[in-house]
DNA sequence: CCAAAAGTGTTGGCTCTACACCCATGA
DNA sequence: TCATGGGTGTAGAGCCAACACTTTTGG
């Protein structure tokens, strides 16, 4: 998102002083896997010019501050989210993005694989939601490419990295697995296919336990190593 | 390169009021293929606490200004080139990265194929030079850090889009290609699967000249389209 | 005629894709 | 026993890597 302080500002002296360098921002992309859809994590504006829509939650960056830890703190504030995957994406900084004063954004797409635990949102928020990738509303500012960004991100990089982990709970089945592929990518995958590709990259371990349900069990796997890692998955 | 305004300030509330927010800064690596090797542009920081110091032309970015204008413009001003190609890489905003005053920059890669055009550095700068990258002297700020990044951008760029028609004239031949992919690569590529490859991937144009020197005439080619184009190349 | 660089094809191995049936379980 | 989702193997095609000799020119 990109501010509004709410603030009413009287003349343009007061712009011009308070506007002598272009602002920093950060904001947040938040995806999940949930209810068999890629979903991305919306906030509603409360303040400000672009009051009433919706948009990614981030905020300005202060003195001091790193980039990544100012979009760990104000997804902390805006959803209560710890323990997020954050990737940086692109920074986006044309002038008239915010028609109120130039604000520099840099824009971080995140993941997680606990997305209920989101807890009520921020204040500074009139609410928050969950929404299916391809159902976005209208998104202020140029938060739609941004949202266009992420995507493209997220999907080239479930094609060579391990990146599913941070969507995924620590043990989940093949079919979950594939199903994500599957939504997020937009395709239909073969399912052996899958499973010996998958397989032979070495980054997934079996576990003893199964998942008892309805039918036949399935076996759950995890992610080997639970850091992010390069290599051909498809 | 990060500022030094050069500027004397004398005391911390000085200081706090021109630092309420932290700054925005393009700084660029402009790469060029000569001389048998990948170079990059550097300049000797003149004013600032860096003073002596080699660097990454760049400068701050006034309000009004898109990223990329603002790093064509700087490049423009330090190297007189107008047509080089850009693409934005990385955001560092670690707070620390300028030990004066906390400056965000957005790194960006730049090419060029006409690196012996680049007329006298502007009165910002001591002097500029290229330089290998296998040389490079002890940069300044966090440079060394962009300067990873942009050669990895580079690197893996060549595998899978034409971003090498950006680093050779408009007509070369087919040893010049290589020669660049072997160069930027660091490894050797057999000339007859180099040639079956490029020429399957459909970007390349056969003129009717061709290059005559000491040997055997070569045979000169140029890209077909002149624009960024995604596919596999190796 | 010699040195130097340009140009050219084939084969074997491997990888990828396409494809269909049986299994284990709970209800 | 049935419905549902889980799990498995093979064959043919296409792709990729490895490999060495001939051609053309200027000196």
């Amino acid at each position: 998102m990109t501010r509004g302080a709410g603030r009413l500002r009287t003349a343009a002296t007061t712009r011009l002083s308070r506007d002598a360098r272009p602002r920093v921002a950060v904001d947040t992309i938040l995806f999940a896997f949930r209810d068999h859809q890629l979903q991305c994590y919306l906030v509603e504006l409360a303040r400000g010019e672009a009051a009433g829509q919706w948009a990614f939650p981030g905020r300005l960056v202060r003195i001091g501050e790193k980039l990544d830890e100012a979009a760990r703190a104000d997804l902390a504030a805006s959803t209560g989210l710890r323990d997020v995957y954050l990737e940086q994406l692109f920074t986006f900084g044309d002038p008239t993005r915010d028609p109120r004063t130039h604000v520099v954004s840099v824009a971080y797409m995140g993941l997680t694989a606990a997305p209920e635990t989101v807890s009520a949102c921020s204040a500074k928020y009139a609410q928050g939601r969950w929404c299916g990738v391809e159902r976005l509303p209208r998104l202020a500012y140029d938060h739609p490419q941004m949202a266009d960004y992420a995507l493209n991100r997220l999907r080239a990089k479930l094609e060579y990295t391990n990146i599913a982990l941070y969507l995924l709970p620590p043990a989940f089945t093949f079919a979950q697995l594939e199903e994500l592929y599957a939504t997020v990518l937009e395709r239909e995958l073969d399912r052996r296919n899958f499973r010996r590709r998958i397989l032979a990259s070495g980054l997934l371990r079996r576990l003893s336990q199964e998942r008892r349900g309805a039918h036949r069990p399935a076996a759950l796997y995890e992610f080997a190593p639970r850091s992010l890692r390069t290599i051909e998955m498809l």
